[in-house]
DNA sequence: ATTGTGTTTTGATGTAGATCAAATGCGGTT
DNA sequence: AACCGCATTTGATCTACATCAAAACACAAT
């Protein structure tokens, strides 16, 4: 392109002062940051958080082995973490939507110990680890919340856990639409109408079934009248109905 | 008895210099602490580090939904970690052996979002979270190594999502023999040789698995002489052989 | 020693979900 | 419009593991 140059300084400006305003103005904020920070708190923050990156549907934000460097926000789009075993077999051990934040496995050993791979066009904000380290040692609040993001997604992996251990495949699959549902109302979208960002392939991956079981899953739900499917898109017409089915289990 | 007090009274000093002197010799320090700190620091840590506990076994260190407000260090025993389900259908999340950490799951809603049980008489070390945030603060290899503990809880919990999720039930079985194996030898104790401190049942919930099922594997391990299994006694012949279990999948 | 209680082993049978297979549908490319 | 590759659905069959059942064993209490 001819005029490239031209935007791109005009584009200079434009990204600095996003850059510098971001995080007070982001939707998301009550999600990524603590409340009651003060102003000074948060413009430190807000330099902290010093890179957006673009990240296209099927890339990866980052893969097993990696140098473990930042953890990174979802500004918008959507992401799998997927372990794969060396005999190719794999495991979505997690998806993340805007306001959640990805790269917490990379800690412990300095690499990332799992592939984040966009499942369409997404943004993250990257938040590089040391700056982190060095902010929550001075702002109370965001320590607190750190520490709080790492016990939830420890909490997290227990649910799944006992999703995988105990239930059977119908209501892995009622769980799981109801706490897609819950994410998205949190974040003001329609808890009962969505579109699915994953193929039944990785949702089966998720909750350790094959890709038929949960067609079938879903066929059954929609004939007895729970929800209504459509390739990727899904309305829910009975949440009571959804959570019964795992109330009932004879044991 | 009748020399009750007095021997309270000889105990006060006693347990007093214990506590002073606890984290410094403790020969789980290179696993609870990080490295390379001042003596300055490490008394600051010990003063932390206030309560010794006894959890006799069969009693619970926490239960689910009781507040949160220390972690804990276990010195000596054995814990389980135990979520259970409203029909009663329950998941053994992990276990814990000395020098591990348990109730990080607390901090995220400030209750403790399990039941760790103990499987033997135990002893935990009670850190207070209020003063380990605090001491986080001031000294930074305890930040990234409180850091480094939750992420590879993370990392440890995804672990087991892949096994349950696409391991067959040997191979869960290999990986978890092998598991114990690995962590019983880096606290010194034979990789090759020791007692199971949990049932077949506490087994098969851990690994998605009913009791049956466990106890036959071990059956036809000790049959194909990769290990030995008498009762709660395992003896190791063959840690590649158990390898090879989860080797040579078919996909 | 004896009784009781809980754990483990082993066998026989049942079943939820996997696997195999084929048809249908959809989005992107030429 | 026609084609291709991929996702989804649905049916038929298979199988790994669960379930049911019973005996053997370990350990604690009396």
């Amino acid at each position: 392109m001819a005029n490239g140059e031209l935007a791109r300084q005009q584009n200079t400006h434009l990204v600095l002062t996003e850059l510098k305003a971001a995080c007070a103005n982001c939707n998301l904020r009550e999600l990524c940051l603590p409340a009651g920070l003060t102003d000074s708190e948060l413009d430190q923050i807000e330099a902290m958080v010093n890179v957006r990156r673009k990240i296209r549907r099927g890339e990866t934000l980052y893969r097993v082995g990696e140098v473990f460097d930042a953890v990174y926000a979802v500004r918008s789009g959507f992401f799998k973490s997927r372990l794969t075993y060396e005999d190719g077999r794999d495991q979505v051990t997690g998806f993340s939507m805007a306001g959640e934040i990805l790269g917490l496995d990379g800690i412990g050993q300095g690499t990332h110990n799992c592939d984040a791979v966009a499942l369409e066009d997404s943004e993250v904000c990257s938040i590089p680890y040391v700056r982190l380290e060095e902010l929550s040692r001075e702002i109370d609040g965001l320590q607190r919340h750190f520490h709080r993001l790492m016990s939830r997604e420890i909490v997290r992996e227990s649910g799944v856990m006992m999703l995988l251990g105990v239930m059977r495949a119908e209501e892995r699959i009622a769980a799981f639409l109801l706490n897609l549902s819950q994410r998205l109302n949190a974040r003001g979208y329609s808890p009962l109408e969505f579109h699915l960002r994953m193929t039944r392939e990785e949702i089966g991956s998720y909750l350790g079934l094959k890709l038929e079981t949960v067609s079938r899953a879903f066929s059954k739900f929609d004939k007895d009248g729970l929800i209504e499917v459509e390739q990727k898109f899904v309305r829910i017409l009975s949440i009571e109905g959804l959570k019964q089915i795992y109330a009932h289990h004879v044991n």
